[in-house]
DNA sequence: ATGCATTTTTATAGACGTATAGAATCTATA
DNA sequence: TATAGATTCTATACGTCTATAAAAATGCAT
């Protein structure tokens, strides 16, 4: 009739986890604003009204608080782009829905996404090349879809294809960086929809066709 | 017959700001390196072979030095970026100018651009303001040569103006990040020439013309 | 060589930052 | 309400960091 834990210790459990995860927000948080190495663990502990020694009861140092964080931030990404590839539709749709999967934890996960693109090489050596394993697959995604477009036609070749992802890449993660905090998320999908106009049809007018008929 | 100053001043300021030069230039490369926060200034002074201390013969705080260097990774984009605009040619052209433009300091100024883009943010308030209203005349070009370009018919109207700049921007600003440090100039031009090629045709096949004849 | 100005060093004040230990307080439940 | 375990607090060790002051060393013009 027991189950596996006692009740007490499932009680725990969530409690435990819900403010861990309390923490670990107000860690993004100040990151995000002031990076890695510019906050101190005090200023965490201010945004929660707890004393600064109180935080290590929920993590062991200051770099594994910064490690949960970047975990966050790249958590789904990969699932999500993998499935879009796997899934049906053009290779040009694909890419346009990846850009959009893409920038949507822009508006939901804000704090965790900065602080994964911009502090995450201050990981310690193990967990940045576990999250680095992550973003290559990212990488790999927009590389298959492209492949995929110039295979069949639909996109021009002779691009450098790895160039053409980090660019695109690039482009994608600076968003984070320049959007307005406060803006609602339909300004994350009109910004996805710009920048996947930009990256498929580029900026020039295309010559107009001759007629159809 | 004599100058402004005796000729023993003269000597005294040009040893003085060469040496000036190299120590800023120590900064850079840490600051590059392990970001402004992460660097202490005991590290820029390994690199010198210089006690610490002697930094300050140098320099009065190390948020001067930050000021420093970020003022150099910025120097001479504003011109150059303006006089591309104002000189000849077509938009498309001066578009695709403006981009081999901003990214040739990549190789020659490696470290005072990553500076410069990734830690600009952390400059007291007054020199990040005074630096920034330099970043939004860089802007400002992109977007007065995407006007002009659509306005003469050669650029596809619709897109939001400034988003895409951003964007474009974003994508350039992110390449000092992923570019191997020791790669030659040369990789930046072909940087620089795919970079214009993907933001001024995208990645899709343009529809072929009719027969032109 | 001497003397003056420049540059670098030594020594250190004083603030701040991470992390640990153990005491105090809180919470859930019998 | 008494108790056990969970959570938070106080106090503090200990290292590191920026910046200053004064002394020492160096370079240079005469």
């Amino acid at each position: 009739m027991n189950s596996l834990w006692p009740r007490s210790r499932l009680l725990r459990n969530s409690r435990l986890l819900r403010r861990a995860d309390a923490i670990v927000d107000a860690a993004a948080n100040v990151f995000a604003e002031r990076g890695y190495h510019g906050t101190s663990t005090q200023a965490i502990a201010d945004v929660l009204g707890l004393r600064q020694a109180s935080l290590y009861y929920y993590f062991p140092s200051k770099e594994a608080a910064l490690e949960l964080v970047c975990e966050r931030g790249v958590d789904g990404f990969v699932e999500t782009a993998e499935a879009i590839l796997a899934g049906a539709g053009t290779p040009l749709e694909k890419l346009t829905a990846l850009i959009a999967a893409h920038l949507a934890p822009n508006a939901s996960k804000r704090d965790y996404v900065k602080v994964f693109i911009n502090e995450r090489r201050y990981l310690p050596d193990a967990s940045r090349r576990r999250i680095g394993r992550k973003s290559r697959r990212i990488e790999r995604c927009f590389e298959e879809v492209i492949r995929a477009g110039i295979a069949d036609g639909s996109m021009r070749e002779g691009a450098d294809l790895r160039l053409t992802v980090l660019a695109v890449l690039g482009m994608m993660n600076s968003v984070i960086n320049w959007r307005a905090a406060d803006q609602d998320d339909a300004s994350v999908a009109r910004i996805a929809a710009e920048l996947s106009q930009l990256v498929v049809a580029g900026l020039a007018k295309p010559v107009p066709a001759r007629k159809r008929t």
